[in-house]
Parts: C-alpha cells; structure tokens; sequence
RNA sequence: UCCUCCGUAGCUCAGCUGGUCAGAGCGCCUGACUGUUAAUCAGGAUGUCGUUGGUUCAAAUCCAACCGGAGGAG
C-alpha cells in the first residue's frame, strides 16, 4: 500500500491523496461503505460499483469469522473472490464487537473470549488470532485488535484499556510482519488510536500507534455517545500527533457533517453504518438537509427523490413512492434508499475533494454544512 | 315467528363472579440510529365500551326494550 498527499488546504488540516494497493487507488478523503458480513446491506456488488461508485468496503473479522467460517472463506479464495469484489477491502478486527457486544465476551491479557452471537459456541480472539483470520480473509487493509472502551468511561478504565490496546497492538504488529499475506495481493495493517475522552491519553495512545510505524493509522473510540465537539477536539489532537504522510482513518463516523469537520480536521478515511441503516430506516441525507420519508408531508410528493442525486434512483423514484414502499416494509425501499444515501455519500467526499483541489474547502465546508444538518 | 351468539380505539379482539376496567396487537403519527446482534428500537394520539331506560353508593360488566350483524329451528 502506498499513500500520496496531492493537495493541503490553506485554511484547514484537509487535504487530498491516493492510496495505491494491489486492487487498486483510493482517492482521499474517501467514505468506505460497511459491508460487514460480505455485503453491503441491500445492494449488489454492480449496483456500488457502478451507482454509488464505492472505491472500497469494509468487511467485519468477527461476523465473518463466525460465518461463514475461515474453512469456507480459504475455500473461496479470500473475501474478493468470494463475495466478487475486486476493488479494494478492508476489514474491522472485531475490536467493535468487544464493545457492541460487552454482554457476551470477556477481556483478558490474552485477547477477548466471545460466546457467539448466533449459537453461543465460545471463541477466543487474541491479536495474533485476528491476524491470521484477516489473512485469509484477505483484505487489502486490516486493522488491529482493539478495545473500543464504552462512553463515559472513568480515566482509570481508560487508561488500563488503552494500555492494553497497546500491548495488543505489539504483538498484532510483530506476528503480522512475521506472517503472509495468502493471495499474492499485499496486506497493510492498521493500528488504532484509543483513550476514550482524556487529551493526555489520547496524545500518549497516537504516540505509541505512530511508533509502531504501520502504512496507515486509526482513531477508535469515538461516537460512542460523546458530544460532537469532544469528538472533534480528541480527533483534532489525535490527528497532530499521527504522521502526516501516513492515511487517517476515523473509525465509525458519522453524520455527512461530522465526515466534513473529520476531512477539516485532517482525516482521511471514514466508514458508517448510518447511510444504509438510516436508509433501510426511511431517512435519507441531501444537500438541503434530512429527509424521513414516512413523515406523512411526502404522501402525495409526486415530485423525484432527489434534484441534486447522481445516482439514478434520485431521478427514478418518486418520494410518494419511496414513502410507500418504507410504510409496506418493502425491501425495494432499503435498496433505493441505499444506493440514494451510499451515493450521496460518495458525493460528499468527492466534492470536498474536488473543493480541496481548488483551495476552497473551508469556505465551502462551513456553507454545506449548515444545510446538511436541516430536517426537511 | 322463535331460539342462540355477538356488537369495546381505524382493524382484530381482551376485559364481563359490578368498584385503578378504558386495555393489547396491528395500523396511524413522531422520534432514535455513527468500526451493523438493528428490514430494529422507543414514544404518542384516538374510544359518549351499539342505543335508550332501569337496579345500585358505583355499570363496558347485572336487568329490560330497541337497533344492527352472524348462525340455527320452523
């Protein structure tokens, strides 16, 4: 994997790059579609591809470990073959899981043991595991094992699981240059930044993940329920002591608007549930602000879905339509809403690049801003 | 003509040995959702309890008549 800064915005930390891997470039700042069992929720491979013109998804080590299982997935060739995506991959370590699903694991020094969410069977995860399991997913970046720690957690908790993140990360780091990628393609491998709300222990944690010296670098830990201005003032710090050569990646986030300040911030890289759960939900994100299309006020709007959609639902599909099709629970509507968010999506962080490019970012940031957080 | 059963929220119904009995599910309206245990979750509005009389301190609940519906017997 190699990265290349093209342009730095001269108001802000933003700025534009490539990262080159062996299933292609990604064009920063980029939002990474979440497709966490092997597909993103509703939509064809064809219809990212070529419709909402994803440059690389994620998949999830945890739920992909569970099922299909590592025997199928070496089977298949690695997640690309299996799933016939051959863009680029990358794939969450499970570190969200141990947050997500607190009630069904337990941390040790050794790693984390999970009782399954599907039959109960209990599994250990340790750093070195997680490598492995990632190899023969075969993601073209793949993140370390973490501890994403619950919001609020007292300084204490914090600090003792940031250290063991840490210790983690070193021997994830260490077995990882020790081990083979198993498809020929090259594998990177991300560490990530922890220490919940606390400056001194966020500055300590972005430290030690920048000593380690990986081909790109993670903030976790963040939209977990703090305000959004915590999370901008621990991302703002976090991002002045990581590289700057190296890719950031903010993991989680968000709403377009935290996406805008994140890039503002200087962050690279984004991933969210929120466009294709929301949509499957019934709300769509424009340029003029929130819509919840089964507010009874888009009963009777014959008018097209989204004026200023590139995607080809937006013109397409009515909003009466999409609302009847949200109220009748059709599946239809998780998909068009899908591919109108993912693609919206897509176009926000185009634009933002392309108003980097032009050195206007900041300007035009803090505009669209005030539109994206509007409820029509 | 007679007999039986039924009439409670928009829908389907619970409550009917009289006193937190005005309820549920669905629908409707609204909100939440941030490295997906989530086509999920939460909240809200709505009723002259068929009608009219009666018994009682008190009736959706007991009695009578009537109206409407279903079934049965002739």
């Amino acid at each position: 994997m190699k990265f290349k800064i093209h342009k730095q915005d001269p108001k802000s930390s933003a700025r534009t790059g490539t990262i080159k891997t062996d299933h292609g470039e990604i064009k920063t700042p980029i939002f990474m579609p979440v497709g966490t069992v092997g597909s993103v929720k509703g939509i064809h491979q064809r219809e990212l591809s070529e419709d909402i013109k994803a440059q690389i998804i994620l998949g999830n080590t945890y739920h992909l470990y569970l099922r299909p299982g590592n025997e199928v997935m070496k089977q298949a060739g690695g997640l690309h073959k299996f799933m016939n995506w051959d863009k680029p991959i990358l794939t969450d370590s499970g570190g969200y899981q141990v947050f997500s699903l607190s009630d069904r694991r337990k941390i040790t020094q050794e790693g984390v043991e999970f009782s399954s969410h599907i039959d109960g069977s209990k599994h250990l995860f340790t750093p070195e595991s997680v490598v492995d399991t990632e190899r023969i997913i075969g993601a073209d970046i793949i993140m370390a094992l973490d501890e994403c720690a619950p919001y609020p957690a007292d300084f204490d908790y914090a600090q003792k699981s940031t250290e063991l993140t840490h210790q983690w990360l070193k021997r994830g780091v260490d077995y990882f240059r020790k081990t083979d990628p198993l498809y020929g393609h090259k594998q990177a491998y991300f560490p990530i930044v922890q220490g919940s709300t606390y400056k001194d222990l966020r500055i300590k944690s972005a430290e030690f993940i920048a000593s380690m010296e990986c081909e790109g670098n993670a903030i976790g830990g963040l939209s977990v329920g703090e305000s959004h201005e915590v999370m901008y003032e621990m991302l703002d710090i976090v991002n002045h002591v990581l590289p700057q050569d190296k890719p950031r990646y903010l993991m989680g986030v968000g709403t377009p608007e935290n996406i805008l300040e994140g890039i503002a911030l200087g962050t690279d890289m984004f991933d969210c549930v929120m466009p294709t759960r929301n949509g499957r939900h019934g709300v769509l994100f424009t340029w003029e602000g929130t819509i919840n299309i089964k507010n009874k006020k888009w009963e009777k709007d014959f008018s097209v879905l989204d004026e200023q959609g590139t995607s080809y639902v937006d013109s397409y599909y009515t909003k009466a339509y999409l609302r009847h099709l949200v109220k009748a629970n059709e599946r239809l509507a998780a998909q068009i809403a899908g591919i109108h968010n993912l693609a919206f999506y897509l176009d926000l962080v185009r634009f933002a690049r392309t108003k980097i490019e032009e050195g206007t970012f900041s300007e035009w940031k803090n505009e669209v801003v005030k539109k994206l957080g509007r409820r029509l």
